[in-house]
DNA sequence: TCTTCCTCTAATGTATCCATTCAGGCACTT
DNA sequence: AAGTGCCTGAATGGATACATTAGAGGAAGA
């Protein structure tokens, strides 16, 4: 009923994560309480709220009395958070692979569609996701899905720079990969859909190494950002 | 120079964390704004924080316009925990390794002894702990190594359940197991030092498993827990 | 010219008060 | 007797006002 949550620090945080996502804000930018609160009408307290939710989906970064930031990954951090997911996204695919229905099959095979006929970079980021979201709907590790999730919203604005750097020959390359593991996933094939999976994550991970620059591509001019995800684990766990 | 936070919030956080790690605070407990403010004379503003800040963490579970409740898993959930580590903690240990020092190794030998004469289970929990998190000290991927602190953290109170029940026998063979892992470290030996870690973890799975009890044991008597984690997860992405 | 200390300001952190929501119980209807 | 609806209170969500901190900038000294 309700395409807004009337909470309102779930509202404003998905109007930051929407703009985090969309590329509106740049890794790196600075997050004001004040300004966030002004232009959304509210008060900074649910400002603050959305901050924290945002955090705990790995958007943003905190620093105690210091203030908030678009989260922003060198470059080891991005290899890592493809390393993760090499790992785990395979473990959600055969959770969730039992108990897709064949509208979700049915609804791959659309996107993946869709794909192959795109050429424009946003919507490819959007439809991408959609595909690889669709295939994980069958699970409820829910936990899982929420770590996987933060992993494609952290790196999301990484992967803009790359295909925009790398172009379309990485998209056909990814549509193969996306009809293997749609293969696989119509016939119920776990064992051939999580490999799959598994080789499509990993091309990728070697594929952006060899474009290190999307890392300063997608960085925010500048803003006094710290570096990287240390300093909200250090203030957080002090 | 400071023991505790200047920030109220931290503190506020960092007391809840220990009271959910120590077993005082059961999962499924509820907690109570008025309550927590009222005790440590602070307003609700801080401990909302806190609660915010826990739930990044995984310790605590948020429902809007509801309340807050000590994480609790289900027995799936539980499973699906250590499936991941299964799967993560030995990319954070080869990270690890490569950078960790003497001095390291060494503190892992004493734990390890202490762990091989000790046979109380909350002293036996401390030290496992930090046997496995000075095994990982080397590591500088600092999202990987939050991960995977929430996985302890979340599955704490059942792994004290679970030691308590299996009992001596159980410490034996994780005291093998470490000293297996302790030689490969030792040795920088990353290929054998993972493979043990992966079996270990694994094993223990599997021998949580034939323990089902442990779910119930570690819940609290009452209180109107949300079933697991899908209540929070529905509550945020609304 | 560089360093150090101080000051001042902008932004964050916290307290108090008010608004809103949800759960439980009770009365009423069918 | 079962179900529905309202009503009340306890607990959470949010706004305003104040307190505190971090960091930039400048003044003074070497």
């Amino acid at each position: 009923m309700s395409t807004t949550s009337q909470v309102a620090s779930q509202r404003i945080a998905d109007v930051l994560a929407a703009r985090i996502l969309d590329g509106t804000l740049a890794p790196g930018s600075r997050i004001k309480q004040d300004q966030l609160a002004d232009e959304l009408s509210t008060s900074r307290i649910p400002v603050r709220e959305a901050l924290r939710i945002l955090e705990t989906r790995g958007l943003v970064t905190l620093r105690a009395n210091s203030g908030a930031w678009v989260m922003s990954l060198s470059l080891p951090d991005l290899e890592m958070s493809y390393e993760i997911r090499e790992r785990i996204e395979p473990l959600l695919l055969a959770d969730s692979i039992p108990r897709l229905t064949d509208e979700h099959v049915a609804r791959m095979r659309e996107l993946q569609a869709e794909i192959v006929a795109n050429d424009d970079v946003e919507r490819f980021l959007v439809l991408d996701r959609e595909f690889h979201e669709v295939s994980y709907a069958g699970s409820e590790a829910t936990h899982l899905a929420g770590m996987v999730r933060g992993l494609w919203d952290t790196t999301q604005p990484y992967r803009r720079a790359f295909v925009r750097q790398a172009g379309t020959q990485e998209s056909w390359v990814i549509a193969a990969e996306h009809d293997l593991i749609l293969d696989a996933v119509a016939r119920r094939d776990v064992d051939i859909a999580t490999r799959m999976l598994t080789v499509h994550i990993r091309r990728t991970r070697l594929a952006l190494l060899e474009h290190p620059e999307v890392i300063e591509q997608s960085m925010a001019p500048a803003g006094g950002a710290p570096q990287s995800v240390e300093s909200a684990a250090s203030s957080r766990g002090r």
